[in-house]
DNA sequence: CGTCTTTGACCAGCGC
DNA sequence: GCGCTGGTCAAAGACG
């Protein structure tokens, strides 16, 4: 974040300054000094300083609001200081230029009017004022211009309050659209994958080929087809929480975790969740990251709020017990929290490079394993929600599976995109469609979501309801020869944070996934500047325009069959930045004790935290 | 000195 | 009810 600051002070000048209204009052004296230069300074930049454009629109607020009285106002106060400035000064460039102005438009003569009285009006006040006999004439009319400029002074402090107020909000804003940005890439790319999977039936049954082509119809497809295949229409009619809670009472129930996180975790949600829910969402709400880390329960079910928020609106209900309306986020929230998206990979490291910053909070012998299973919390924001797990394979420990749960609730860098778009899309499909299918078996890998994600590989996304949580496994390990990839794994030396190297590295990807990748680069880069910028307008259609075209392009590449190797080259040129010892990791993970090679499992897996 | 990792302890859920 | 297991916390130590 310490990048952002520098943008902010570029383009939140605005919203800077008027944060402090003592600068703003300095910046006003300033400008009746000086208000002959930055008078038209003001109308020709905006953000030169908001003093310029709300003190001028003050002025041209009364005078729009009241012509009469102003102009009667300042033929009175032209004639009288003007004559004056002229009688005293007798500056003939300010006349100069008093004539030019005229010339030039009738409201830039009276702005220039307005500013060059309050200029005389500044030195009358200081000077000529001071206790003669033309200052009980003049007395009136400057003591109603003092007036006047406490008036203006508090309007202007009410303004910059409501600009920081609006700020505020704005930054508000900006967290929900990135979160909703995840959301639609995750939505685009299960769209992609229900519209591949109904492809891939309309082959078999021609009588739904029509609908296939409208994706607006694809509704009612969907529940035919899934009738056909004796999935829940729901799951794809739906695919927000609803579908998600209704497919998880209905059908998923039989887990035994689902069952725990449907009957326990939800009451407690709801006490204690709604407050804060009701009042506003706050993924990086520090209240949040308090209850967080007081309860170990509270802070279980509080972070998936926080994180479901990035993943369905408020307004879609939530059928938890499919009798009462409770708040979406509880059960949805934590069922997102359950979902894990699981990624075997090669790895000599002790944890992949995937681009976020985690602190290791815990570690644990898990059973049947005698490598021991490190626990990790996602540190890039304050409550963020997102653990994973890092453990060796017991049966090969050169293999290093990851097990992310969770979403973020914070933009991303370009360097964290590929992997938390992967398992926000695994994740999400897994929830919405593909978790009830399971139902208690392991997927087969003709599951859309091994096809989703992976499409034209069969064997490498699976997902097992038999854990205790639902999960998906994207195995890197199994057939490289399907990863297009060249003898030299590519390696990503400044993944981190470093879209020109990411970039650099995509070109071995396929077009398309480097594309992609590009897009999200820039896309998360301009999440990142615009997390810590006080936003304009017209950054915030630019980040509208790269989140559409970044969505396209997910949209695109999850069509594409190529991108299951880009896929996968991807997540394996992350987590082969271990073994490259050029590979800077933003992990605070002890790096892996040099071990060349993957002979010795044992001196590997003795690097490994804890053994 | 601040941050991060380590590690023992604690807690909750589940099965018996 | 008890033990097992997974997950988390937090104090203490390590590190830069």
């Amino acid at each position: 974040m310490d990048k952002g600051w520098g943008l902010t002070l570029d383009s939140d000048s605005c919203g800077f300054l008027l944060n402090k209204p003592p600068t703003a009052a300095v910046k006003l004296d300033h400008n009746h000094n000086n208000n002959k230069r930055s008078s038209f300074f003001s109308g020709e930049r905006m953000f030169s300083g908001m003093e310029f454009p709300v003190k001028l629109g003050s002025r041209e607020e009364q005078t729009a609001s009241q012509p009469s009285n102003d102009n009667d106002r300042m033929v009175v106060d032209e004639v009288d200081f003007f004559s004056d400035r002229k009688n005293k000064l007798k500056s003939n460039s300010t006349d100069d230029h008093h004539q030019d102005s005229r010339s030039n438009d009738a409201m830039s003569v009276k702005k220039e009017n307005w500013t060059r009285l309050d200029v005389n009006t500044g030195l009358h006040l200081v000077t000529a004022n001071t206790g003669s006999d033309q200052s009980m004439v003049d007395d009136g009319t400057s003591s109603d211009r003092a007036d006047d400029k406490r008036a203006k002074n508090h309007e202007l402090a009410q303004l910059q309050v409501e600009l920081q107020r609006m700020n505020a909000e704005n930054q508000r804003l900006k967290e929900m659209l990135g979160q909703v940005t995840n959301n639609y890439s995750a939505l685009q790319m299960h769209l992609a994958a229900v519209v591949q999977q109904q492809h891939n039936h309309t082959t078999a049954a021609p009588a739904d080929q029509s609908s296939q082509l409208h994706h607006d119809q694809n509704a009612e497809a969907k529940a035919d087809q899934g009738k056909k295949q004796g999935l829940v229409p729901r799951q794809f009619l739906n695919l927000g929480p609803r579908a998600t809670a209704e497919a998880t009472d209905d059908q998923v129930s039989n887990s035994s975790s689902e069952a725990r996180t449907g009957s326990a975790s939800p009451p407690q949600n709801i006490s204690e969740v709604a407050s804060p829910k009701n009042g506003q969402i706050g993924p990086l709400d520090p209240a949040n990251s308090n209850t967080f880390r007081d309860g170990k329960r509270v802070g279980r079910d509080e972070s998936p709020e926080s994180e479901s928020e990035g993943w369905v609106p408020d307004k879609v209900p939530k059928l938890n017990n499919s009798a009462a309306p409770k708040p979406i986020d509880q059960s949805t929230e934590a069922t997102m929290r359950k979902a894990r998206v699981s990624v075997r990979a090669r790895s000599e490291a002790s944890m992949i490079t995937d681009g976020c910053q985690w602190r290791k909070y815990g570690q644990k012998m898990a059973k049947g394993n005698p490598c021991p299973r490190a626990y990790y919390r996602c540190t890039m924001a304050v409550g963020c929600p997102v653990r994973k797990q890092v453990q060796r394979c017991a049966e090969d420990r050169t293999i290093l599976i990851t097990t992310y749960e969770g979403n973020h609730n914070h933009p991303l860098p370009p360097a964290a995109m590929a992997m938390a778009s992967t398992t926000t899309a695994a994740a999400s499909m897994l929830l919405s469609g593909s978790m009830s299918s399971a139902d208690g078996m392991n997927m087969n890998p003709n599951n859309l979501l091994a096809r989703a994600i992976l499409p034209c590989s069969s064997s490498v996304a699976t997902i097992s309801a038999s854990a205790p949580f639902p999960t998906v496994t994207l195995d890197l390990t199994t057939s490289p020869s399907q990863v297009q990839r060249p003898n030299t794994p590519f390696q990503v030396p400044n993944f981190p944070g470093q879209p020109p190297s990411f970039g650099a590295a995509s070109h071995q990807l396929p077009q398309v996934f480097g594309q992609a990748l590009y897009n999200q680069s820039k896309f998360s880069g301009l999440q990142l500047s615009q997390d810590t910028m006080g936003s304009t307008s017209s950054q915030q259609q630019m980040q509208q325009t790269q989140s559409s075209s970044f969505a396209d392009t997910v949209s695109a590449i999850t069509a594409d069959p190529s991108f299951t190797a880009a896929l996968a080259a991807a997540i394996t040129s992350i987590i082969g930045g271990g073994a490259h010892p050029s590979n800077t990791t933003t992990n605070s993970a002890s790096p892996m004790s040099n071990n060349s090679s993957g002979a010795n499992n044992n001196n590997k897996i003795s690097g490994f935290p804890g053994n």
